[in-house]
RNA sequence: GGUCGCGUGGCCGAGCGGUUAGGCAGGGCUCUGCAAAAGCUCGUACAGCGGUUCAAAUCCGCUCGCGACCUCCA
């Protein structure tokens, strides 16, 4: 494991805390994925994203990472405006076609949008209705410790009776007394006790295809449920990490809590993380406002808010210019710009790859400075995952690589092994810490070589000061979106 | 109504008590056959009004504007 001085702006606490996992060099990572039954859309990316970054950089540190991530695959029972709704089965409907298939579905269209965004996998996904036993199992725990009762089929957590002996709301900072006033009413037919009371197995009828045997009857386990068990099942009682949108906060994750300390009198998590909205002309993406974009609608450009499309590697570098826990707003000036920085910062991750590195006459403090900007990096990936400073101190380090390769004075005097470390560590952030990549289309090896030619032919041209032939050649690329650029050294060309 | 957060230069976006953020765009310069690329350089911003302090974008108060959550949400 490297030296380190990781801190974690932890949402229990609301204090950044330095981060010392349970058993090191192990450390426990659970992320609440997505309910299958739609794509996946831009604001679920970035918060997926957010925690590729937290898994890779621990890794980077060198600790030992299981990264668990859900599937949700069951159609909870999600209470809609007054309507009680399942999201799979509707879609089911929709499609034609039964729930699994949805499930399946939309859970390979995730998978593909995760790469595409080149996200590690984690290393268990488990999906809920692989793990049913376990769910009532669970429900079994917390009705025998008494909190929750039994009501025509359901069992519904017992809210007010969990707060006479824990805080629920610490986490959301919900005041649960206050809490009624927000509540929608209770009508005649509900169940529960109170209205902050949820359910942690639900009756279905028939009317629904996916239902389970239970103690209780049939039905489907609470949307709450999964993760409590899952992370348990595979992480243990307590871990390190939990990590998820914003908006899980409140309930969802103020009811895991609730959950396993209701089942297991253990508090489960010690370092809760939160990361914010992607927003879209200012206002939250989803789908229910109608500004939700799609992946591949932003790759191809193919929107009405769109005035071209962004390479995945573009989006995953803008979206790592803001900080997790801040929104971030969604632009097409935003991502020109993105794409602009972006491109010359891999050009020059390019060059570093390469370029021939001189041995230092005398060493001069621009080597210290070069070795202090270095170090910024993980003082700022330390710092929360500030993938925002971390990139700045990147951006100063793209001007020193290409003015060590304009053989500018200011930087002959540092040293081989400084360089060296530049082009090591420069490497492995941008590939390992921040997951970006060079984006090379397949026929890059024919392309080169033919371009080899025809700059070698240019070259004599500009040999024999026919600028016509070598301003022909340079137009005609120009067109074609490929760059010529003329240097101290010869000329190279790049992808525009 | 309750809880939490935000308002930074032309745009995006860090910073959160004293020191250059960074990217993009724009001006100037160097290099170049010309151009591009690259390098150097310039802009001097922190919603408003008060207050604390030797010192505030950064702390406190008020005002205005915006957003998220309050059992669909990443």
């Amino acid at each position: 494991m490297k030296e380190n001085n990781l801190h974690i702006q932890n949402t229990l606490s609301r204090k950044k805390e330095k981060f010392e996992p349970l058993a090191p060099p192990f450390v426990g990572l659970y992320v609440c994925g997505p309910t299958v039954y739609s794509p996946p859309h831009l604001g679920n990316v970035r918060t997926f994203l957010a925690f590729d970054i937290v898994n890779r950089y621990l890794r980077y540190l060198g600790y030992r990472v299981r990264y668990v991530r859900n599937i949700t695959d069951v159609g909870h029972i999600a209470n809609s405006e007054g309507e009680e709704v399942d999201r799979i089965g509707e879609q089911a409907k929709k499609e034609n076609l039964e729930p699994m298939e949805i499930v399946q579905k939309y859970t390979l269209d995730f998978h593909e949008v995760t790469h595409i965004f080149n996200m590690l996998p984690p290393d268990i996904e488990p999906t809920a209705t692989g793990h049913i036993p376990e769910q009532i199992e669970m429900v079994d725990r917390i009705l025998k410790n008494g909190f929750a009762y039994e009501r025509n089929g359901s069992v519904y957590f017992n809210i007010p009776e969990f707060a006479k002996t824990h805080d629920y709301g610490k986490l959301s900072g919900q005041n649960i007394e206050e809490q009624h006033e927000g509540y929608r009413e209770l009508d005649a037919q509900d169940e529960k006790h109170d209205v902050r009371d949820f359910a942690i197995w639900k009756f279905t009828d028939e009317t629904h295809p996916m239902r389970w045997n239970s103690p209780w009857g049939e039905g489907v386990p609470g949307w709450h449920l999964e993760c409590s068990v899952m992370s348990t099942k595979y992480l243990g009682q307590k871990f390190d990490i939990h990590g998820g949108g914003m908006d899980l906060k409140f309930p969802h994750h103020e009811c895991e809590i609730a959950q396993s300390l209701g089942a297991d009198g253990t508090e489960p998590v010690r370092y809760w993380m939160h990361s914010n909205m992607l927003t879209m002309n200012g206002q939250k993406m989803s789908k229910s406002f109608g500004n939700s974009i799609l992946p591949r609608e932003l790759v191809s450009g193919e929107h009405e808010l769109l005035d071209q499309g962004y390479s995945p590697m573009t989006i995953r570098f803008f979206m790592l210019q803001a900080h997790y826990s801040s929104p971030l707003d969604l632009s097409n000036e935003a991502l020109k710009a993105a794409e602009k920085g972006y491109k010359r910062l891999m050009e020059a991750y390019k060059v570093i790859q390469t370029m021939p590195l001189r041995d230092a006459k005398n060493v001069t403090d621009t080597d210290k400075e070069v070795n202090d900007t270095i170090d910024g990096i993980f003082v700022e990936m330390d710092d929360d995952f500030n993938t925002p400073k971390a990139l700045a101190h990147i951006f100063e380090l793209v001007t020193v690589i290409n003015s060590y390769r304009d053989n500018r004075p200011e930087y002959a005097g540092v040293s081989k092994a400084t360089m060296e470390r530049l082009r090591e560590v420069f490497t492995a952030t941008i590939n390992d810490i921040l997951g970006l990549k060079v984006e090379e289309t397949a026929d890059d090896n024919t392309v080169d070589g033919l371009m080899q030619l025809i700059i070698d032919i240019r070259q004599n041209a500009r040999a024999n000061k026919d600028w016509t032939t070598s301003d022909l050649i340079r137009d005609q690329l120009d067109a074609l979106e490929l760059q010529l650029k003329d240097g101290k050294d010869g000329t190279t060309w790049t992808r525009k």
